[in-house]
Parts: C-alpha cells; sequence; structure tokens
DNA sequence: ACCTGAACACCGTTCAAGT
DNA sequence: ACCTGAACACCGTTCAAGT
C-alpha cells in the first residue's frame, strides 16, 4: 500500500515505474479512502500514480476495469475462515455479515459485481469455492448451493445499501396523515435504542433466509434458530 | 405520455408551457424508454421538452431530483392489488415478484431509493401503507412489520440486479481447475432448461423470506409453503 | 416567471509525437 | 514498451441578458 518504490540493488537509477494491476487498485483504494468513491476520476489515479492520466491507457481498458479489478480485491476480504471454525449454518452467517459489511463501504462497486465475469475474478471466485465447500462438508445437496448463494447475495447486496442510509429515510414528515399504519409501525422502530434499525433488518432476514434455504435443501439446522 | 400540448379553449395563442414534475417524468421516460438509461443526460431531457437545457433548472434542482421523482413515480406501477385478492403470504410473494420486476428495468434506480426520504415520495410511501395494511389484516404484530418489508426489499433490489445479470456469469472459464467444487455446482444449474436461474433463486429465497419472517413473527403461513 | 446562449469546470478517452 | 501533452466529445450546472 506504500506509494514509494524501492530502488533495485546497485542500479544507479530508480527502477523503472510498473503500473501492474495491484499498484493501480491500491492506488484506487487510497483515493477512495482519501476522498470518497466522488473523488475516484481516472485523473485523480494518474496523479495518485505520479503519471499523466494518459498513460493509464496502456495499463487498463477503461476505468470500469479498474471497478472490476477493485471489486475483486475488495472481495478478498470478506472472511470465508468462519466455515473452517462454525458449524455451517453460524458459518453462513458469518460469512454473510462480513460480506455486507465489506461492500457497505463500497455500494457503488454492488453494480459492477453484478455483471462480473468470475472468469476475471479469482478472488471473488476462490470465495465462492470456500462457500461451496464449506456447504457440501455440511450435507448440502450440490444442486442447492448455487440458489442459495445467489439468493444470499442478493440480499447482502440490498442489505449493504439499506446499511449506508440516513436512520431517517421512514420519516414520513407532512406526509404522515396519509399514511398512518406506516408511520405508527415506523415509530415503534425508532423507539429502539439499541443498535440501528437496518442491523434488525438484516439479522432477520438473515435468519428467515439461512433457515428457510436450508428447509429448502432438506436440512436441519445445526445450531437451532438464533 | 403525448409531448403535443393542447390549447386552453379560447384562447389565441399556444398556452405557455409548463415543465411541471409530471411532464418531466413522462418526458425522461421517454428518452430512457429510447435509448436506456445512458442516454438520460440533462440535454436529453431538455431536448426532448423542446427547451434549453438551462431551462431545465428552473424547475429542477438538479439531475439526482429528476431520478428521485421517476424513482417515485416507477414505484406506483409495483402492484399491491394482490393484497385485497390474496392470502397474506401469497399477497407478499405477487408483490415481491411485481416489485422485482419493475426495478429491473430500472436498476439505476436502486441507488437513488437508498437514499431517498420516503417523505417526498408519496408514491412510495404510498406502498408501503398498502403493505402494511395487508400485513397488519393478516395479524401480524405491528413491531415486526418495518424489519420485515426492509429485509424483502434488500432481497428485491439485490435480485433486480441479478436479473438483469448476463446468464454467463458463473462460467469459471480458464479458472475452472481451481474452482472444482463451485464449477460442478455451476454446471447442474445450467443444466436446467427451465427458465433462468435468476428466477429459481430468486423463488428460493423469497419464499425462505417469506415463511422465515412469519415464523419470526408469530404466524404460521396461511396458505402452506409453496 | 421563465427562457436563451455562452461559459465554466469538469469527465473518460484517443492519438500523434516522443524516448 | 511506455510516456507526455494536446485534443475531442461529452457531462451537469451557472449566470447574465433577455421577454
Amino acid at each position: 500500500m506504500s506509494s514509494d518504490e524501492p530502488r533495485r540493488r546497485g542500479a544507479g537509477r530508480p527502477v523503472k515505474r510498473v503500473l501492474s494491476q495491484a499498484r493501480i487498485v491500491a492506488a484506487a483504494l487510497e483515493v477512495i479512502q482519501a476522498g470518497g468513491y466522488g473523488a475516484l476520476t481516472m485523473s485523480a489515479l494518474a496523479r495518485r500514480l505520479e503519471v499523466a492520466p494518459s498513460a493509464l491507457y496502456n495499463h487498463v481498458e477503461s476505468k470500469q476495469e479498474v471497478l472490476r479489478w477493485l471489486q475483486d480485491f475488495v472481495m478478498s476480504s470478506v472472511d470465508t475462515s468462519c466455515f473452517a471454525d462454525l458449524p455451517w449454518d453460524q458459518a453462513l452467517r458469518a460469512w454473510a455479515r462480513s460480506y455486507r459489511d465489506v461492500f457497505a463501504r463500497h455500494t457503488p462497486l454492488i453494480p459492477v459485481i453484478a455483471v462480473l465475469q468470475v472468469s476475471g475474478a479469482p478472488r471473488t471466485l476462490a470465495m465462492y469455492e470456500a462457500v461451496t465447500q464449506g456447504l457440501q462438508r455440511a450435507g448440502w445437496p450440490t444442486p442447492q448451493i448455487v440458489p442459495a448463494i445467489v439468493a444470499l447475495e442478493s440480499f447482502i447486496y440490498g442489505s449493504a445499501y439499506d446499511a449506508v442510509a440516513p436512520q431517517d429515510i421512514f420519516d414520513t414528515g407532512a406526509l404522515a396523515a396519509d399514511s398512518p399504519r406506516f408511520t405508527a409501525a415506523v415509530e415503534l422502530q425508532t423507539g429502539r435504542a439499541d443498535g440501528r434499525a437496518a442491523d434488525a433488518a438484516f439479522e432477520a432476514g438473515l435468519s428467515a433466509l439461512v433457515t428457510g434455504l436450508a428447509g429448502g435443501a432438506g436440512l436441519p439446522l445445526e445450531s437451532g434458530p438464533a
């Protein structure tokens, strides 16, 4: 993640800069870290790499490709080690929480994933492989695994958006009189002092999905309902 | 949806054009219809309204506001009549399917919803009110309703992306050897001649969520598992 | 009150010219 | 093989000047 380049041993001049995929992704993450996704422009990226914007195009097809690389890199920080440590249903929950938390910090990548070919995303693929292995080891029938992953992912992406939404989204304001039932239901929610409403909805949905998908796969839960 | 304006009765000259929210939304939908969301620029919108781009800013704060208006308009085509006709669990499924199908055609609006204040979105609010009423009438405890809606919505938004993703997203290609288990699981899926894999995952997840959320709310299903 | 045309400060991307 | 600088074809938005 450092932006200075070491000199090659014994060489009299600086090593030629090679804009590898790894360096470009690292620079992109620094730009995002400093200014958010709005700050991630090809110019800003080039500046961080101390290069002219046009030079980037010798190493990258398009900004979209940078986003695809970012997506795959970010995916590698989703935790799959839980499948080695925990009963499968707890592991699935832990994986889903980690997955949501990671992409809540990278929501602009979510539309990228939706179109991303896994054949170009080795880390993403490694994650799928780990989850598949975890579920197979737990006795899940293979034909149910992909639909289960897809359903969980859909829920996770939507929940990642929800996690970063303003808390007062459901304030009905001047329209409260037109939606008395919903307004009352929302007020019950905002009264909760514990944690955020988004987290409660995520946990409720996650439990429902894990239980329901396992039931559809003909499996009892290993550690009972949460 | 027509773009020509009637003359006011008895008036000697054309009615002054008023760029109402309704006309702007209609024009935006025409632009999207013709060229997709990539074609929706302020210039294109102005052209469709036969006005200079700068004129739009007398009626709209920003392009983001246009998107918010669009979002609310599009939301009104989500079906909630099912709550009047069907047992609540079937109604919830029918609503969710309609919701997903609508936003699969409008995925660029999904990030807009995530930040949209319902107080400025009357049709969206009306939808929430209808769902709330439907669930209350079925005996759902009020405190469970908002989390259930949020969880279902998260799943629906993610599934909308999934519904428009290329079918071969999971082709592992040259990386197949690195992910043998997942590759095999995906092949079982693509072998299915019936419908699209995204639909199977959506239905599996939807059943799991409806069943699980109802269970969490202490309710049995009205019409048995699907 | 609402329009136009010019201008501004950006974008991503291309390409000839260099080394 | 890879860089630079200039240029291109856009964006969304602002604003003085009009009616």
